[in-house]
DNA sequence: CTGCTTGCAAATAGTTTGCACGTTC
DNA sequence: GAACGTGCAAACTATTTGCAAGCAG
């Protein structure tokens, strides 16, 4: 049942579905169909989607998968260093494979998410190692602000509408 | 335990209850006992508050005002310019005073959150403007990552309790 | 008096969990 | 075959909303 999707091309940490699912197997966890497929949509896809696209790509495949299943198997790929995720504004989560770490930037307006460099906050982080002895964990979390096309249309007046 | 609730004497832009509540007299708002009573905790309080805190500070001077007047309330206020709020970890919010803006990190394990100075995030926001176009709302999230206490106890290991 | 505000309860949204059953090792 | 993983439904957390009654202006 595995029509192999992903053509995964460059080598390297865990650019491969095998390679992330051997990361599993290394800590002993299980390998089933469903890990599979989480992996390899994450593999598939830019690597920046939330548990419940993770599901709907997955389902495509494979119908009889759970969200919950989802869930449950990001947490597990999680610890096993495979994926991480960042926080976005409702409470909402982003996955994304720990081999291609990025900074988020999220439109508190339109809600876009825009990839930067994932060394934006190197200096911040120096800052507040020297001056808090505060350890940031730089891409667990968004920058918010506005992009450049909802301040086009809204200009300097806040919107109250839509969302918080 | 609150024993000194603070009388909050100094002038200033909004460090008073009733020029907080002019703000909203100005905006053709009304002027309730609840409203009151929610500015008037904010002024009293370090000015970092969840909902659920300043409904609880709250109601112990007026028990019938609700959880969800608390947050309409705090709505109007952001929008009258009085208060403003943070996005924590887990979709939970914190409000504070306009006047008195600053930056927060919060502790990824123990939750505990850190003020910061306002500028931290200056040159960051500069470089997000001419790179991406993208204006960044510096205190509208926090800086996550690990507190000095919580990185001597745990190392390099991540602590695994409580919520994600 | 008139309409903005409120209290309550019920609805959301995203995520988590308990439990019986199916799979993987 | 036993333990682990999964599907489902129900629980949870933080927040929002519809509506009738209450109060400010």
């Amino acid at each position: 049942m595995e029509p192999a999707p992903a053509p995964a091309p460059a080598p390297g940490p865990a650019t491969t579905v095998e390679g992330a699912l051997d990361a599993l197997r290394h800590r002993g966890e299980r390998v089933t169909t469903a890990r599979r497929a989480v992996v390899s949509v994450l593999l598939a896809g830019d690597g920046d989607l939330s548990a419940e696209e993770v599901a709907a790509a997955v389902q495509r495949h494979e119908p009889g998968v759970h969200l919950s299943t989802v869930y449950r198997t990001l947490e597990v790929l999680e610890e096993a260093g495979v994926v991480s995720h960042v926080h976005l504004g409702h409470g909402r989560a982003l996955y994304q494979l720990t081999d291609d770490p990025h900074q988020h930037a999220e439109c508190d307006l339109c809600g876009q998410v825009i990839e930067l460099e994932p060394d934006v906050l190197e200096a911040v982080a120096a800052r507040l190692r020297a001056e808090h002895d505060f350890e940031l964990d730089t891409r667990h979390f968004p920058l918010l602000g506005r992009c450049a096309s909802c301040r086009a249309v809204s200009g300097g007046a806040p919107h109250r509408h839509g969302r918080r």
